[in-house]
DNA sequence: GCGATGTGACCGACGGGTAAATTACCTGAC
DNA sequence: GTCAGGTAATTTACCCGTCGGTCACATCGC
């Protein structure tokens, strides 16, 4: 047990306490979801008392709002930096990918904080997300768009539709990671490559609808 | 929970009304997931009250497993057809996909059920949707392990990981699909086609890592 | 009347949130 | 140096709303 003295105004420093609940707390979301995470057990994994995290964060969505506050900083600032670098089409999709890949290999579970389907959607923390939620879809949609556009396709909900597709596509990859924590970000990239490469050299078939 | 010794002879037939309850709670658990769907909210969408579903499916997770029972039946005997109708690769996901739209047009929520993060994972109702999960699972690996042998992959790792991806797709479509009601399944099939084949088409750039 | 069918009202557990007590630290008089 | 008193940090113990689940009573066809 964490029953160690109390610290004063020195001994640990605040913005360190709070930035390991955030951490702690992110786990947490990430894992299990805001709505099935008690304040309790971020406490406790934390190796502090419940009243301690509020009076940090205030109230359980002020938690959360810093949590995604830091993952939506750090995938944003990541996925514009891809979105600078020049490519396009799938390759701008795998480049996305092996970057989140590599910005998160000790962090895996930060990507569900900003998909995470049982947190409230209003509230002052639901804008935080909402934000950066927005500031990723439009680089998704500008990658979607590009790719498609190539192709020929200009509808919006074509567009509206693969922009939805790409993102779960995210999921899936990150959910698959972290069922699998020893493999490391390169691994991940090399695997997204290589299926993607298999993808698209299939060839048993054109697909067509039926009669 | 043994049902008392009611012959359900008179009034509504007691069979027509567990139906109508498992397909509200069918929209209510997929729209809003097993946790955050209160049993009060299902009886009172379904005009009756808390205790009589109660007296119905004994528990919440009883409800639960009399919907996951319907809809997995459904899915899985519809994705099984697909699969045995010969075809391969891209093309037999897409066939798996056409299938699904027309079997969910009025039941879009109905695949949430099955992937519902939120939902416990033991119990009697866990192991009902684990059978039809792993049913599903099966038939979709099967068909993935199709596809990347043809690509000359056959690493474990990978099949678990694009099935996994395979499954976060059909979810992004059903996403897509529940927040577009006018969609019918028809254009969605369609829809699904042309994306496939901007994917196959795009030449923006070979994806390869780094020199 | 009587049993099947259904309901309003209630109970207990759980989790977010808070007030009061407790601890640890700092300050300053002696 | 040290010890009383003040203050900030932290915890213990509690409140309260919600929700799964149950019970005593009402209703209705025979």
């Amino acid at each position: 047990m964490a029953a160690r003295p109390n610290a004063g105004t020195k001994g640990v420093p605040r913005a360190d306490r709070e930035q390991e609940i955030v951490r702690v707390a992110s786990i947490a979301f990430g894992t299990d979801g805001f709505a099935a995470t008690g304040v309790a057990d971020v406490a406790r994994a934390a190796g502090i008392s419940k009243p301690l995290v509020y009076s940090y964060f205030g109230s359980k969505e002020g938690l959360h709002a810093a949590c995604l506050a830091e993952a939506g900083g750090l995938l944003a600032e990541e996925i514009e930096r891809v979105a600078r670098d020049g490519s396009a089409g799938v390759e701008r999709g795998v480049r996305t990918l092996a970057a989140m890949f590599a910005v998160l290999d000790d962090r895996r579970h930060v990507w569900r904080l900003l998909r995470d389907r049982t947190a409230p959607d209003d509230g002052p923390a639901a804008e935080v997300v909402a934000q950066y939620a927005a500031r990723i879809e439009a680089l998704a949609r500008e990658g979607v768009l590009e790719l498609l556009s190539g192709a020929g396709i200009t509808d919006e909900l074509d567009v509206s539709a693969m922009v939805r597709t790409w993102l779960g596509i995210v999921d899936s990859f990150m959910d698959w990671w972290v069922a699998h924590p020893d493999q490391d970000a390169e691994a991940m990239t090399q695997r997204v490559l290589r299926l993607v490469a298999a993808l698209v050299s299939d060839h048993t078939g054109r697909a067509q609808p039926g009669p």
